[in-house]
DNA sequence: GGGGCGTTTGTCACCGGCCACAACATCGAA
DNA sequence: TTCGATGTTGTGGCCGGTGACAAACGCCCC
């Protein structure tokens, strides 16, 4: 059981302990010929400082605490890949928690992860009570949300202009000529629904169109199955379906077209939100908005570190637009229009 | 900044910090009155121990270092998804770690999660030097490797028995008639691509069926666009493709009925291997050979439990049969041949 | 050769818990 | 009443580092 510490080391090269700290401790003052004393002592011993022991009179564990629903939509392993390696270049390590949409289980989840003294939060597609996050601002940890908002506290969050969003897919399917739109929604708990429909809702509103049907689909595939079969099996079928996120999308494709029989775009259009890879695979070749996942990694972990460096910057809502992604499953414009 | 320690709620409750410290460790004697005084202090002030302080001097710091190469491929997802649900449920974390195929560049992830004194390491995926796997067990941290084997060193692993599903595919392809049968094989440095072309030689060979022809395409999805438009841009096509993982399954269909418009399976016969979600959408309707993802990771976690309570336990290689998927997306055998 | 200055070094307390140990209380039996 | 067994409690050292502080060192210059 070799378990090597730095008095190992301080002996071996003939220095005290805290010679050794202040090798591996950037920017201490150590004379040429120690620090080339402890490294070899280091080397030969296979030496490396015990993060834990370290973070535990630093008061930094660079440890950041990463909350996820699901990673069944496609969209969420994408971000976390692209999260984690930003984080690991940075020195930071992402300690993963699986949470349901569930706010007692979110709890929990919060406190043991605040029982690992984690630097900061970042809350992907989850949604956090406002006593929770008042504790961890009080703790001095700070907290991002990632793909969503919070509209009752004032937290700093990164999403995409689902608003914007929702009102460009609205306007294409206007463009394009559809009569009778419809749409599945997610969860209605998330900000990312309820902007998105805001936004696709007025973007009806501005062409005096209403909204021909509605049903439910959770972010679920399974569900959003259940709810196409509803939708489209209906004596007048809508036109179009703006369905709340591409993971449901495809689900509602595959049932029209192997279920129902139906053709897409001919019979009906679809178009999704997200833009994740499978988007843009011929087979679902679907149009939708591009959530633009390293852009709001980017922002993400600025907004982080900028807390970190200094907490006495205040909480703010990041929000970029993400281009609408033209393809196939959805009718176009004719010329001449946009 | 509210950092509750053990002394505050010592003082609160009127008794010493290592009363507290008794209360908050299973199996130690408290008296009643005492754990109860604590308790009010506790709740009252908001104390939870600090996880890594414990760590300190128990030596285990209940978390475990989850090394992944890539979520693109949807295998993983579920697999962590499911693997951090379990271990979360048994008081574990996982600490995530992305690392590339790139022998150098795992080395110094090891590094950092051992630095963080993890209590085990899963790898996923990724190949591990013997060198590495060594000082881990010298360190007393049992590796268990999830979805890939190691043929040089005795290394507890659990995969599926690729061997076996390799040979079921090739078996299904011989029985539906095919006579020019094709591989385009994942990464030749993984065991799991070893193993799967081995089983499917194999079972060619039973046949006296030579392979058609051969390409790379190294587990990514354009890597496997461009080996298909090269397979299949031949004077003489393959009527039969195994690839070797649904994920590059996908890339192969798309390329062969988008681009180049070929039926499948009418003109050629694609199987995959994973089973991963998409296989079953109607879109794909993919014929794979499914790797029991659940029964895997309950594998893990029992081996990675089983050597963190005994570590005398000696390393196994765990191999799970999974069933092949006969799906639409390569011609079947006819009736009465099973 | 001695004083002054900046750098390097070791000492020691501390981070927040746990645990071995000894002290103490309580209780039953001799 | 006394003794021992049993159960509960506080003391103090330790886990593996860091960092404030002051001592020791080297160096330059007078």
């Amino acid at each position: 059981m070799g378990k090597v510490t730095s008095l190992d080391v301080a002996e071996k090269a003939g220095v005290s302990r805290s010679a050794v700290s202040r090798v591996f401790t950037p920017g201490a003052s150590v004379s040429a010929s120690t620090r080339e004393k402890v490294r070899k002592a280091a080397a030969a011993l296979g030496y490396r400082p015990n993060v834990l022991a370290r973070s535990l009179n630093t008061g930094r564990s660079r440890i950041v605490g990463l909350v996820v629903a699901y990673l069944e939509n496609q969209f969420y392993p994408e971000a976390i890949e692209r999260l984690s390696k930003t984080l690991q270049a940075k020195g930071y390590h992402v300690l993963v928690f699986m949470a349901s949409n569930d706010n007692k289980a979110t709890q929990s989840v919060i406190d043991e992860l605040l029982d690992y003294q984690v630097d900061a939060i970042i809350a992907a597609s989850v949604g956090l009570s406002s006593d929770l996050t008042n504790r961890c601002e009080d703790l001095g940890i700070p907290i991002v949300l990632f793909n969503r908002h919070q509209y009752d506290s004032q937290l700093t969050s990164v999403a995409s202009d689902n608003i914007a969003g929702g009102r460009k897919l609205a306007e294409f399917l206007v463009a394009g000529g559809h009569q009778r739109v419809a749409h599945i929604a997610g969860w209605e708990g998330a900000s990312t629904q309820i902007d998105r429909e805001a936004g696709f809702l007025e973007g009806l509103r501005n062409a005096n169109l209403p909204l021909f049907a509605r049903e439910i689909g959770n972010f679920d595939f399974e569900t959003a199955k259940e709810a196409a079969r509803r939708m489209f099996t209906a004596a007048e079928k809508p036109d179009a379906v703006f369905v709340a996120n591409d993971h449901m999308a495809f689900a509602v494709m595959d049932v029209l077209r192997f279920e129902l029989r139906l053709r897409v775009p001919e019979d009906i259009s679809v178009v999704g939100y997200d833009d994740v890879a499978i988007a843009h695979w011929p087979s679902y070749d679907l149009t939708t908005v591009r959530q633009p996942a390293n852009r709001m990694v980017t922002a993400t972990t600025n907004a982080l570190f900028a807390r970190l460096e200094n907490p006495a910057i205040p909480a703010r809502q990041i929000v970029l637009e993400g281009p609408l992604m033209i393809r196939g499953s959805a009718r176009k414009p004719k010329e001449g229009k946009a």
